[in-house]
DNA sequence: CGGCTTTGACCTGCGC
DNA sequence: GCGCAGGTCAAAGCCG
C-alpha cells in the first residue's frame, strides 16, 4: 500500500470574532491522487522505494492530509508498515508525502518505524517560521515532526514514535488495546482491527479540517499536562472514527491528533474539482508570492 | 431550526 | 472498595 499525503500550512490567523479558524487541507485532494498514481506507477517500475522531495521541517498538517489519504484509499491493507515519509517545502506550502509498504519487515523489531523520523529534515523554512510569531522564537530550532502510525491493534505492531515526547504520544495512545502495545512480550493479533494513529503537528492552529466532518463530543483535562485534550467523533452516519487532539505542554506549539479508526465513506468535501481547488489556490496564492 | 460546542456529570478500568 | 484519571454522555447554549 502506497500513501500519499500533501497538505499545506496556512497562517496564522487567530481567530476572526472569537471563532478558531480551520486548517483547509481538503482542497489538496485531487493533486495528491495524481502523487499517488505517479508513485505507483514507479513501484510498477519495480525499482524500490521512492524518496520523495527535501524540505522544511514544518508539518502542521500532516495529521489532517494523512488521515484524508488513508481513510480515502480504495484497497485498504491493514498491516503495512511505514516505508519512507518525505517532505517537500514550497515557500509557505508544505506537501508530506508518506509512503507504506507491505508488511514483509514487520517482525524486524518495528526498526523501519523508528528510523523514518530521521528523514526529516530539520531545518526550517524562513517564510513559514514567520507564522509561528515571536510567542515562542526558542522552539524553532527543534523543529522536529512526528508522524506516529500506532499499530495498537494491528498485529504485532508496536511502535514507538519520537523518543523527545514519547511521554505526552503515549498518554493518547493508551487506550483500547493498550495492553498490546505497551508490553513487548504480549503479542495479540487479529483482535481489533481499527488502527490508531497519532501524529505530531505543530501548529498553532489545532484544529485540523481534513475534509471529515467532526463533532466535539468531550474535553478533558490530563495530568501533566496545562492543555485540555478533546475529543472528537466523526458525524457520518455509522462511522465511529474517533480523534484526540491535544497540545503539548513541553512545547506548545505542537499539536498531537490521534485517529482511532478508519472511514468507512468518503469524504463529503467538493474535492475532485479542479475549480475549488484552483479557488483555493488563490486564496493561498499570496504565501508563496 | 439544525448542527455544532460547551461543560459538568457519569462511567470504567486500574492500582493500592 | 475506593479513589483517581481518562473517556463519554447529554443537556444547554451558541451561531449562521
Ligand atoms: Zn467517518
Amino acid at each position: 500500500m502506497v500513501v500519499v499525503a500533501a497538505a499545506r500550512r496556512e497562517e496564522g490567523k487567530e481567530t476572526e470574532k472569537g471563532r478558531k479558524k480551520w486548517l483547509q487541507l481538503w482542497w489538496l485532494r485531487p493533486w495528491l491522487r495524481m502523487q499517488l498514481q505517479q508513485l505507483q506507477l514507479g513501484k510498477n517500475r519495480r525499482k524500490g522505494k521512492k524518496r520523495l522531495g527535501y524540505g522544511c521541517g514544518c508539518s502542521d498538517v500532516i495529521a489532517a492530509a494523512y488521515a484524508a489519504v488513508v481513510s480515502a484509499k480504495e484497497e485498504e491493507e491493514e498491516s503495512s508498515m511505514v516505508e519512507g515519509v518525505a517532505i517537500m517545502a514550497m515557500a509557505a506550502a508544505v506537501v508530506v508525502v508518506v509512503v507504506f509498504g507491505k508488511e514483509k519487515k514487520r517482525n524486524e523489531n518495528s526498526s523501519s518505524m523508528d528510523n523514518y523520523p530521521t528523514q526529516f529534515p530539520t531545518q526550517q523554512s524562513s517564510s513559514s517560521s514567520t507564522s509561528f510569531r515571536s510567542r515562542h522564537p526558542s522552539h524553532l530550532s527543534s523543529n522536529r515532526i512526528g508522524i506516529t502510525p500506532v499499530f495498537g491493534s494491528l498485529r504485532g505492531g508496536s511502535s514507538s514514535g519520537f523518543s523527545e515526547l514519547n511521554d505526552e504520544m503515549r498518554a493518547t495512545t493508551s487506550h483500547g488495546d493498550a495492553k498490546n502495545e505497551m508490553k513487548p512480550g504480549k503479542k495479540k493479533e487479529n483482535r481489533v482491527r481499527k488502527p490508531r494513529y497519532a501524529f505530531q503537528t505543530r501548529s498553532q492552529v489545532d484544529i485540523l479540517d481534513d475534509g471529515y466532518r467532526w463533532r466535539k463530543y468531550g474535553q478533558k483535562v490530563v495530568k501533566n499536562n496545562k492543555f485540555p485534550r478533546s475529543y472528537y467523533r466523526c458525524t457520518h452516519q455509522g462511522c465511529n472514527v474517533k480523534k484526540q487532539v491535544q497540545r503539548l505542554s513541553r512545547d506548545e506549539s505542537v499539536v498531537v491528533t490521534t485517529y482511532d479508526g478508519v472511514h468507512n465513506h468518503p469524504i463529503e468535501k467538493p474535492n475532485d474539482n479542479f475549480e475549488d481547488m484552483l479557488n483555493q489556490m488563490q486564496i493561498y496564492s499570496n504565501f508563496w508570492s
